[in-house]
DNA sequence: ATGGCCTGATCTTCAGGA
């Protein structure tokens, strides 16, 4: 079973990339981010038209996630249970479903902004309640993964230059005893291997040539329990995807599973 | 030449991305 996560930036800019991708690729399941659509915008027949069926929470031109599935979507949970508001709203963030014999969730984490921002302190309380709702499932025998947008580079290898990053958000203390705290609840950071150079950068910034010269970040992580990782026998960065003209600016993180 | 972008909506300018 192939499973993977892409941070899409639009899915209605990367629609035709999006569906040549899943053909190429074979993948069963796919954690969608950024889909920034609304719900009705969302490309369900295109991908019923390929096999798969969709679980969508999105509401706009910000945000939006889903879950696609060739091996079945089942016990569809929309949002984060318990998950904090920003400005009054409970954004669309995660969604999860079961899928064949794993289950997996699809997550878009606060970006941040600032760490003297608002929006910083919302992503903290946010991967808090991230850790609450997953706890049971991640500590259970059946195979479970978080998948996603997770705006943080676990260590200073995960970016392509710390020093450019001093008092930036994505690599603070913090951030990171968030990513601990859900290692602590049984979740291991199933990291890939990358295609070329060495390191799985998953990101690279349109601006200033970021893919060319490789100043990347390693921020789409794939977070799974014992059962989970145990089945992974193979997992990779799909570069070739953040190349040409209409790329996302986040590749694909693939994860091949024995289940 | 030492910089270089992309998206959708508020739509020719902006916020947000990270």
């Amino acid at each position: 079973m192939r499973i993977a996560t892409w941070n899409v930036n639009s899915i209605t800019a990367r629609l035709p990339r999006l569906l040549a991708w899943l053909e190429s690729s074979g993948t069963d399941v796919l954690c969608i981010q950024e889909t920034k659509c609304a719900a009705e915008q969302f490309p369900v027949e295109e991908l019923r038209a390929l096999g798969y069926e969709s679980a969508v929470n999105a509401t706009g031109r910000w945000n939006g996630v889903a879950l696609v599935s060739r091996v079945g979507l089942a016990d569809v949970v929309t949002g984060l249970p318990g998950g904090p508001e920003y400005e009054g709203v409970q954004e669309p963030r995660a969604v999860s479903a079961t899928c064949g014999p794993v289950r997996v969730w699809s997550v878009y984490v606060p970006n941040g902004r600032e760490v003297t921002h608002e929006h910083y302190a919302y992503k903290l309380r946010w991967l808090e309640a991230l850790k609450a709702a997953v706890a049971e499932d991640a500590a259970g025998e059946r195979p479970f993964a978080v998948l996603g947008d997770y705006n943080i580079a676990p260590t200073d290898e995960d970016v392509w230059d710390i020093g450019v990053f001093e008092g930036a958000t994505h690599v603070t203390e913090p951030e990171r005893a968030a990513l601990a705290g859900l290692r602590e609840a049984g979740l291991a950071d199933v990291v890939p291997r990358p295609l070329k150079y060495d390191h799985p950068f998953t990101y690279w910034d349109y601006r200033a040539l970021g893919f060319p010269k490789n100043k990347g970040m390693r921020i789409d992580l794939v977070y799974g329990n014992k059962p989970f990782a145990e089945a992974v026998s193979d997992s990779y960065v799909d570069r070739e995807e953040r190349k040409g003209k209409g790329a996302s600016d986040h590749a694909p993180v693939v994860v091949d599973l024995d289940v």
